[in-house]
DNA sequence: TATGAATGAGCCTTCATTCAT
DNA sequence: TATGAATGAAGGCTCATTCAT
C-alpha cells in the first residue's frame, strides 16, 4: 500500500470516528458536515471525496456498528462455550447474543439512540450487501447455522428472525432509553419468553423417534 | 363561545389540517412552517400563536390520529359484536383491533408512514396526556376492560400491552412499507400467532374453588 | 402609504442602486448576492424577499436601463423639435434618437457593457411587460406613432424596427468598447445610412396625388 | 512526429472534442473542468498542461467551428458553381454563403446557442490570428477575392463586411432561437435585401470608359 | 390577536487550482 | 508529462424566529 493509499485510509477512518461521536452526541441533524470535517482534521470539500453526503456516511456507521455489536456477541459466545466447555442449545444461543447485544446498548445508550430504531431488518439486509468493510456478516446465514448445530429445523426461518429482531430492537429501545414501561432488566424476562415462544412455536418436529 | 373564540378554533383546526396533508405528503422535515402558515391562510408569525414549533404541532397530530384509528377500531369491533350478536372473546378482540388497524394503515400508507414507528408506547402514554382534544383515549385501560369482560386476568397487563404493540408497529412498518420480509396478509399469521402466545402465557388461571 | 411601505420602497431601491453598481464595476458574475445585500446595508436573506435570484435583479436592470435610455433620447427629441420650432421628419427622428442613445452609451461604456448585447429585442419585448416601473414604454408603440405623424406608412414595422435594433445594438457594442472596426463616430455614416436604407425599402408610397 | 508527440495530439483532440459536446449539450457555465477531463479519459490536472483555464478551450472551440461554418459554405458555394457551370455574381455569393450558414445554425440549434453572439468580429478577428489549427481562414480576404473576381469594388469594405456580420448574427440569433419577431425564413427576405442594400450602397462605380 | 418584513446564522455543495508523487 | 487527492474560498439559498406595527 503505497504512502498515498495509507493517506487515504488514515483520512477515511477519521472522518468516520469523528461523525460516529458527533452523531452520538448530539445527533445527525444537528450535526454539520463543515462539523465533522473541522475534527477530523481535513477541508470541507474533501469530505465530499469520500462521501456522497451526510446521509451516506451516516447509514455506514449504522450498518457498521450493527455488524460490529453482533459480531462481538458472537464473540462473546463463542468464549462462553470454551470456557464452559459446552455448546449452547440454539435456544439459549439466540438468547445469549440477544442479551449481550442489549446489555452493550444498556451501556452505550448514545449508540442505541443513534442506531436507535434502525436496527432493523431493512439495515440488516442492507448491511450484508453494502457494508463497510468486506467481512461484513450475513445474520440470516449465522441464523440458520445455530440452529442446523443444534438440529433444529424451522419453519420460514427468515420471518421467525425477522420478528425477533423487530421486537428487541422496538422493546429495547423504549425500555433503555425511557424505562417505558419498565428498564430493561424488569423487561428481559417478558421479552425472553417470547422469543423461546416464538421459537418454539416454529420449530419442525420430525416425526419418528 | 364567541365570534372571536371561534375563529380562533378554525384557525387551529386549518393549521392542523394543512399540516397533516403536508406532513403525510412530503414528510415533516421537508414541510416549512412557511409553507404550513401560508396553506391554512394565516400569516406566519401567527402560527407562534398556536403551537411552539414544528415538533409541537407534529406530535399532537400524531397522538391524534393514533387515537382515530384506536376509536374507529374499536367502533368497528363494537358494530361487529352487535351484527353477529356476540361477544367477541378477549384474545379474538384484541386480534381484530390490530387487524382493523393494520388494514387501514395498509391502505393509508402515507399515514403509516407519518405515525412510523412512532406509533409506539411514548406516543401512546402522551397522547392520554397532552391530546389534542379533552376526548382522547386510554387505551391501557379499555385493554384492561376487554380483559375483565371475557373474566381474564394478565399478569403485569401493562407490560403485555407494550410487548404487543412495539411488536405490531415495527412488523407492520417493515411488512406494509417494504415487503420486508414478506408482505402484511403473509406476516399476520405469525404475527397473530405469536400475539395470541404472548396473552395465553401471561393469563392468571384462577385455582379451581 | 404606510411606513411600512416606505421603508420597503427603500430597500429596494437601495438594493437596485447598488446591485447595478456592482453589475457595472465588476460584472455580473463576479458579483455576489452577499456583497449586494452588505453594501445595500440589508441582511442576505432580505435579498430574496425581493428578488428571486441574480438573474431577477439583472433582468430588472437591465430592462430598466434600457427603458431609462429611450425615454432620455425621446426627451431630448422633444427639446430640439422644440427649441427648433420644428417637427423633425420621420427618418431623421429615429436617427436622433439613436444617435442620442449612442452617444450617451458611448459616455457611460460600463453601462453599455452590461446592458451590452442584451439591449436586444427580446429585452424590449419583456421590458414591455414585466417592467420595474408600470410606466415603461412600449418601444414598438412609440415608433410606429412617429411614423404616423409623418404619414408615412410602414411594411412589417415590426420587423423594420427588429432589423435596426439588432443591427445598432451589435455594431455599437463592437465599434464603441473595442474600436472595431473603427470608433463610434467612423462607423456611424455607415450605420446611419443603412438604417435610412431599411426604412425607405419599407416604406409603403400611397399610389394616386 | 515521435509516439508521445501523436499521443499529445489525440489527448488535445480528445479534450476539444469532449468540451464541445459538453458546452453545446449543457452550456459553458455548467460544465466543469473536472467533467471535460473526465469524459476525456484525462486527470484533472492535466487539462492545464493544455490550456490556461476553460475560457481559454472554449474560444478556441468558438474561433474553430465558425472557420468550420464558413469554410463549408465557401466549399458548397464551389460545389454549386461547379454544378452549375456558372460563376455567381458578387452579391448572390454572399447571400448564397450567408444562406448557407444560417441554415446550418438552424438545423444546428446547439451549435448557435453555442457561438450565438460570438460569431462576431472581434472573434472573427481572433480566428485569423490564434486558430487552432494553422489553416483557418481569413475572412476579409476572401471577402475582398469574391468582390474582384466580379469586377466590383467596395468602399471600406472591412466595414461593410462588419455590418453585415454584425446584422446576420444578431438577427439570426433572435429569429433561430426565439422564433423573434418571426421565424428565419421570415426573417430572410428581410435580412437578405437589407444586405444587398449595403452592398450596393458601397459599391463604387467605375466611370465608364 | 394578527401580521409579515426582516433577520442572519447555517447549510450543503461546487470547483478551479495546486502540488507532491 | 501525467496524476488525482486535497484544498478552501465562494456561492446560493432556506428557514425558524423575532418584533414593530
Amino acid at each position: 500500500m503505497g504512502k498515498l493509499q495509507t493517506n487515504k485510509q488514515q483520512k477515511l477512518t477519521s472522518l468516520l470516528n469523528t461523525a460516529f461521536e458527533l452523531f452520538t452526541s448530539k445527533g445527525v441533524n444537528k450535526t454539520s458536515i463543515a462539523e465533522i470535517a473541522e475534527n477530523a482534521g481535513i477541508a470541507k470539500g474533501t469530505f465530499y471525496l469520500y462521501f456522497k453526503d451526510k446521509y451516506d456516511i451516516r447509514n455506514m456507521l449504522i450498518a457498521h456498528e450493527s455488524d460490529r455489536l453482533f459480531k462481538e456477541a458472537v464473540e462473546h459466545l463463542h468464549a462462553y462455550n470454551l470456557s464452559h466447555e459446552t455448546e449452547l442449545p440454539f435456544e439459549d444461543t439466540i438468547i445469549f447474543i440477544i442479551d449481550d447485544i442489549l446489555n452493550e446498548l444498556d451501556r452505550n445508550r448514545k449508540l442505541l439512540t443513534f442506531i436507535s430504531k434502525n436496527l432493523s431488518w431493512g439495515i440488516f439486509k442492507k448491511a450484508l450487501t453494502t457494508g463497510v468493510s468486506e467481512n461484513d456478516v450475513d445474520f440470516l446465514d449465522v441464523f440458520n447455522r445455530f440452529a442446523k448445530n443444534d438440529k433444529i429445523r424451522l419453519r420460514d426461518p427468515e420471518i421467525v428472525l425477522f420478528l425477533i429482531i423487530e421486537l428487541v430492537s422496538s422493546v429495547s429501545y423504549s425500555a433503555i432509553l425511557y424505562g417505558e414501561p419498565t428498564n430493561l432488566e424488569g423487561i428481559k424476562p417478558h421479552l425472553y419468553k417470547t422469543i423461546r415462544r416464538i421459537l418454539k412455536d416454529n420449530e419442525i418436529h420430525s416425526r419418528k423417534k
